[in-house]
RNA sequence: GGGUGCUUAGCUCAGUUGGUUAGAGCGUCUGGUUUACACCCAGAAGGUCGGGGGUUCGACUCCCUCAGCACCCACCA
C-alpha cells in the first residue's frame, strides 16, 4: 500500500513538534572539534520585554540560514541566543505600568522597584524565547545568556575596572544630553532630531545685537563669541562687557572662535557653556567658565531669581516678554530648526553640565599598544580584520568613528548594571571593583556608598560576543568560539551596537568580536513606510502570519527580494505567494510518495547505476549546477539570489518539466526521490520545517537538520543531454503555442511532423512530446516535403508541421508571418552591422563573435524559409 | 551643509567584473480537472531600463550632470 499525503500542507500541524524534536536532539549544540574552525553567530539579543516583531523575524531567518548551512556543511556551528535587559526601555515600560496604578518608582524605592522590574522581565523573557523558537531558530539554548546574568555582570565590572585603571574611564563635569523625563543622560547617538517650527529672537545685547532660539539661556551666558576674522568685532575680542539683562547687568567676555559663522545672524553668538554643546566647546577652547541655570528636571534653578522653578519653555515666554518690556527685543522671526529629543520617549533634551562617567576614546593606551580606542576601532576595519557587508557601510562607520566624542556611560536610572565604584563615607575616596572594598585605601575607614548610577545599556551589550562565552574566565568556549564569524544585524544599529562591540572587544580581549558584519535592511510596509502599530492596515505581525501561512512562508517572504543593506517591503500577498510555493513543494513530494514503492524508499541511490535516461541526466545536471550556484550565493551572503534560484529551478524545471515529462515511459522513481532529496537539502536552511517534514515522509530515519549539504560533482555534468532536453521542451512549447494561436481545442489530439537533422533524440522522446503537446501521431524524419495547409514552426535545425487543414486561416497566417519577417529583418540587420563593424570584430571576445555569427545564420535561414512560405500561401 | 541608497512591465523587485531581441512574482487577458497541486496547469498581452550628455566596437550596467524619492550624519546660535 502506497502512502497518501494530504492535499495541502498545514504548517501549523507540524511546526511545533518538529522544533521540539530538533531541540531535544541536542543538535543545536555544536561539538567542539579541535583543529576545525567553527562557525559562530552571537544572536543580537532582543529586549527581554519585547514582543517578536518583523525586525527580529528577519534577523532570525537570516541567521538561521547561515547557521543551518554551516551545520550541514559540517562546521561546528554555534548560534548563541540571549536577551538584553534594555535599561531605559525596560525601566520606562515598568514605570508606565506603575503609573497606571498611580505609583512612581520613587514611591517604591530602589529595591522594591527593581524587584518589580525583575518580575516583569521574568514573565516577558519567556515570551520572546518561545517566539524565537516559532521562527525555527536553530540556536543553542543550552548557552542562552542574559545581559544581567552573574557571569555577564562580572564581565561588565571587569572591563570597567580595566578601563578605569588604564585611565580610559573618568568622571568629569561635562556637558551631556539630559532627558528630563527619563531623568537620565543619553549618549549622543541616543538623541533623535525632530523638525520643529520655532522662533529666532533678535535681542539687544549690550554693544551687540544677536540672534538666539533660546532667550532663557541668557541667564547662563558668560561670553560672546565672534569669528576671529570678523572685522565688525575685531577690536572687541578679549574685552569684557557688562550686558543689561532681565535680572540686572552681567559680565561677558568676547572670544574669537573659528566655529562661529559670520554669515549667520549678526555674526556674534552668545555663549551658554553649561547648556549647549557648541558653547561648551567654545568655552573650553577659550578657557571660559560656565554657569548652570537649568536643573535635571528641566526647570530653572534657584539662581534664576523670579524665574526659578519655571520650565525652560515657560521661562522662555516670560523672559521674552520681559525683555520686550525693557526694550531689549529687536525682533522675532519664525525659524525652523531641529529639536533634539530623547529616542526613547520623545521628550526635549536639555543639554546640561553634570558630573558623569565617561569613556575617553582618544586617550592612547598601553593595552592597545599605544593606540586609542578610536584608533584601534578604525584600524580593524581598515585592515580588513573585520569585513562589512555591504561594503559601503565602511564609509559610514569610519565617519562616525572618526567623529566620536567621549562616551557618557553613566545613567541615572535604576535598572541595569550598577557602576562598580565605591566611595568612602568618611573621606570620599573612590574605589573601583565588583565587591565592596574592606577598608578605604586612604583613611582606612570601612563604610562605603556605591555610586547610585547604572551603566549605559550598550556598555554591557558591547561585550556580548565574549561575555556570553564566559570571559573573563579562560573558558574552553571563549577559546574555541571567539572571535565569532558573523554579526548579522540591521544597519540601524551599526553605531549603537556594532561600533561599540568593536571598540569594547578589541580593548578587552585583543581580538575582533567578529570577522564579518552583515547588515540587513529594514522591513517596511507596502508603501515603503516604517511599519507601526498605529497603521494596522499595513502593519504585519509575524506571529499572525506564522499562524496563517506558516513560518517557512514568512521566512522566504523576508529573504527573497532583499539585498544586503537595502530595505524590503513586506505585505500579506507576498507571504501568501511563498505559502503557495511551500505547498508546491509539498505536492510534488506528495506525487513522489505516491509513486514510490517500499523498495524505492529503501533504495540507496548510486549515480553510477541509477542515472539511466536522457531525462535523468538532464535533471541531475541541472540540480548539480544549482548546487554550485546555491553554495556560492550563500557564501557570498546573497540569500535572496540563492532563494529565488532554488524557487525557480524547483518550480519550473523540476515540477513543470521534469515531473511532467517523466510521467510516462521514462519514469524513474529512484532519480525522482534522489532529486527531491537534494532539493530538500538545498532548501532546508531557508525553509526548515516543510523540508524536515517531507524528509521524514520519504522514509528517512535521520533528521534533515543533520544531513550533509550537497556538493557540486564534476562527474555529474551532462551538458549534451541538457541541450537535447532543451530542444524537447522547446518543441513542446512551440506546438502548444501554435495550438493556442490556431485555436485548437485543448483536449483535441493532433498530428505533427518534425524534420530534424538529428531525428534520433527527438524520436527517443516521442512519448513525452506527444503526451505533453497532445499529439496522436508524431512523425520524425531527417528531411521531407513541405506540407500544405499546416501550421509551420521553424526552430534552429528543426521544422515542425501541424497539418491542421481548414483550421488554418491563410490571411491571418500571412499577417503573422509578415510581422515575423519584419522583426527578423531588423534583427539580422542589427547583427550584420555589428559583425561588419571592425571595432567589434577586433575587440570583442572570439566566443562572442562566433555566437553572434551563429545567431545571424539561424535568423537568416529562418528568414528565407518564411519568405518562401509567405509566397506560397 | 556633508554623505549614502533608490528610480527597470500596472504593482513589488532581480539583472554579480559592460556583450541575451531586458527577466521573475503578483495583477490583467484567453483557455483548461490531464498519474501531485485551482495555494494548480497551458498560453498571451505589457518596458525607447527617471531626463540629458559623455566614454566605448558595444551601456540597464562605467563617468558627468539634472530631477524626484528615501535614509544617515552635522553644535549654524
Amino acid at each position: 500500500m502506497k502512502k497518501q499525503l494530504p492535499k495541502t500542507y498545514n504548517a501549523q500541524k507540524y511546526e511545533d513538534s518538529i522544533y521540539k524534536k530538533w531541540e531535544d536532539s541536542g543538535l543545536f549544540s555544536p561539538e567542539m572539534k579541535k583543529g576545525k574552525k567553527p562557525f559562530v553567530i552571537s544572536m543580537p539579543p532582543p529586549n527581554a520585554t519585547g514582543q517578536l516583531h518583523l525586525g527580529h523575524a528577519s534577523m532570525l531567518a537570516l541567521q538561521d540560514i547561515m547557521t543551518r548551512y554551516h551545520r550541514m556543511k559540517g562546521d561546528p556551528s554555534l548560534w548563541l541566543p540571549g536577551t538584553d535587559h534594555a535599561a531605559i526601555a525596560t525601566q520606562n515600560k515598568v514605570e508606565q505600568l506603575l503609573a497606571k496604578k498611580g505609583v512612581s518608582r520613587h514611591d517604591l524605592g530602589r529595591t522594591k522597584f527593581l524587584q518589580e522590574v525583575k518580575d516583569f522581565v521574568e514573565d516577558s523573557r519567556g515570551t520572546i524565547r518561545n517566539q524565537i523558537r516559532k521562527m525555527g531558530s536553530s540556536c543553542d539554548w543550552n548557552r542562552e545568556r542574559y545581559t544581567l546574568d552573574p557571569g555577564l555582570s562580572k564581565a561588565v565590572n571587569t572591563v570597567f575596572e580595566m578601563m578605569y585603571k588604564d585611565g580610559l574611564i573618568y568622571k568629569g563635569d561635562r556637558i551631556v544630553n539630559w532627558c528630563p523625563r527619563c531623568n537620565s543622560t543619553l549618549a549622543d547617538d541616543e538623541v533623535d532630531y525632530k523638525d520643529t517650527k520655532g522662533k529666532l529672537y533678535w535681542i539687544k545685547y549690550g554693544p551687540f545685537v544677536l540672534a538666539t532660539t533660546r532667550p532663557e539661556t541668557k541667564l547662563g551666558d558668560t561670553a560672546v563669541a565672534v569669528h576671529p576674522k570678523d572685522k565688525r568685532y575685531k577690536d572687541m575680542i578679549g574685552k569684557k562687557y557688562m550686558i543689561p539683562g532681565v535680572l540686572g547687568d552681567f559680565e561677558v567676555t568676547v572670544v574669537a572662535d573659528r566655529e562661529v559663522d559670520p554669515e549667520f545672524g549678526s555674526g556674534a553668538v552668545k555663549v551658554t557653556p553649561s547648556h549647549s554643546f557648541a558653547d561648551f566647546e567654545i568655552a573650553q577652547r577659550n578657557n571660559i567658565k560656565g554657569k548652570k541655570i537649568i536643573n535635571e528636571e528641566g526647570r530653572m534653578m534657584e539662581n534664576c531669581g523670579k524665574y526659578a522653578g519655571l520650565t525652560t519653555e515657560e521661562c522662555r515666554k516670560a523672559i521674552a516678554n520681559d525683555m520686550d518690556k525693557m526694550g531689549l527685543m529687536e525682533k522675532i522671526e519664525d525659524y525652523d530648526h531641529k529639536l533634539s529629543v530623547c529616542y526613547r520617549c520623545g521628550t526635549t533634551i536639555e543639554p546640561l553640565t553634570s558630573k558623569q562617567w565617561f569613556v575617553d576614546v582618544n586617550k592612547k593606551c598601553k593595552r592597545l599598544k599605544g593606540k586609542s580606542l578610536k584608533e584601534k576601532s578604525l584600524e580593524v576595519v581598515k585592515d580588513g580584520s573585520i569585513k562589512i557587508v555591504p561594503e559601503r557601510f565602511n564609509k559610514t562607520y569610519f565617519h562616525w568613528m572618526e567623529n566620536l566624542r567621549d562616551w557618557c556611560i553613566s545613567r541615572q536610572i535604576w535598572w541595569g548594571h550598577r557602576i562598580p565604584v565605591w566611595y568612602c563615607k568618611d573621606c570620599g575616596e573612590e574605589h573601583v571593583g565588583e565587591e565592596k572594598p574592606g577598608k578605604c585605601n586612604k583613611c582606612k575607614h570601612n563604610e562605603f556608598k556605591q555610586d547610585p548610577d547604572t551603566l549605559d545599556t550598550w556598555f554591557s551589550s558591547g561585550l556580548w560576543t565574549f561575555s556570553t562565552l564566559g570571559w573573563p574566565d579562560k573558558t574552553e568556549d571563549f577559546k574555541y568560539f571567539h572571535p565569532t564569524s558573523v554579526m548579522e544585524t540591521g544597519y540601524d544599529i551599526l553605531f549603537f551596537w556594532v561600533a561599540r562591540m568593536i571598540l569594547m572587544t578589541t580593548y578587552a580581549t585583543d581580538e575582533v568580536p567578529f570577522e564579518t558584519v552583515y547588515l540587513h535592511g529594514l522591513i517596511r510596509d507596502k508603501n515603503g513606510e516604517k511599519m507601526s502599530k498605529s497603521k494596522p492596515e499595513t502593519c504585519i505581525d509575524p506571529l499572525d502570519m506564522i499562524k496563517k501561512y506558516g513560518t517557512d512562508a514568512l521566512r522566504l517572504s523576508m529573504i527573497i527580494g532583499g539585498t544586503p543593506g537595502n530595505d524590503i517591503r513586506l505585505y500579506e500577498e507576498k507571504i501568501a505567494g511563498y505559502r503557495n510555493f511551500i505547498n508546491k513543494i509539498w505536492n510534488s513530494s506528495r506525487f513522489a510518495v505516491m509513486n514510490l514503492s517500499e523498495e524505492d524508499l529503501a533504495h540507496k541511490f548510486d549515480p553510477k547505476t541509477d542515472i539511466k535516461t536522457t531525462m535523468d541526466k538532464w535533471m541531475i545536471h541541472r540540480l548539480n549546477m544549482l548546487v554550485k550556484r546555491t553554495t556560492e550565493n550563500i557564501e557570498k551572503y546573497r540569500f535572496s539570489d540563492a532563494g529565488s534560484d532554488i524557487y525557480d529551478v524547483f518550480w519550473t524545471h523540476f515540477c513543470d518539466w521534469y515531473l511532467e515529462l517523466s510521467k510516462g515511459d521514462f519514469k524513474n522513481p529512484v532519480v525522482l526521490k534522489y532529486s527531491l532529496e537534494i532539493f530538500l537539502k538545498l532548501m532546508h536552511p531557508f525553509i526548515p520545517f516543510v523540508t524536515e517534514v517531507i524528509w521524514k515522509e520519504l522514509g528517512n530515519k535521520t533528521m534533515l537538520l543533520a544531513e550533509t549539504f550537497p556538493e557540486y560533482d564534476e562527474k555529474l555534468k551532462y551538458t549534451k543531454h541538457e541541450r537535447w532536453m532543451e530542444r524537447v521542451t522547446m518543441i513542446i512549447s512551440e506546438i502548444r503555442k501554435a495550438r493556442a494561436e490556431v485555436g485548437v481545442e485543448p483536449a483535441k489530439k493532433i498530428k505533427a511532423i518534425i524534420y530534424s537533422k538529428e531525428p534520433s533524440f527527438i524520436l527517443e522522446q516521442a512519448e513525452p512530446i506527444s503526451r505533453m503537446a497532445r499529439l496522436d501521431e508524431l512523425t520524425v524524419e531527417k528531411d521531407g516535403q513541405k506540407i500544405k495547409k499546416a501550421k509551420h514552426i521553424i526552430l534552429p535545425g528543426i521544422e515542425i508541421y501541424l497539418p491542421l487543414e481548414d483550421m488554418i486561416d491563410a490571411d491571418k497566417e500571412k499577417d503573422r508571418i509578415k510581422k515575423e519577417i519584419d522583426n527578423l529583418k531588423t534583427y539580422t540587420k542589427g547583427l550584420k552591422t555589428k559583425l561588419s563593424n571592425k571595432g567589434f570584430v577586433n575587440n570583442a571576445p572570439p566566443a562572442l563573435i562566433d555566437q553572434e555569427k551563429m545567431k545571424l545564420e539561424e535568423a537568416e535561414t529562418k528568414l528565407t524559409k518564411l519568405q518562401k512560405e509567405v509566397k506560397d500561401l
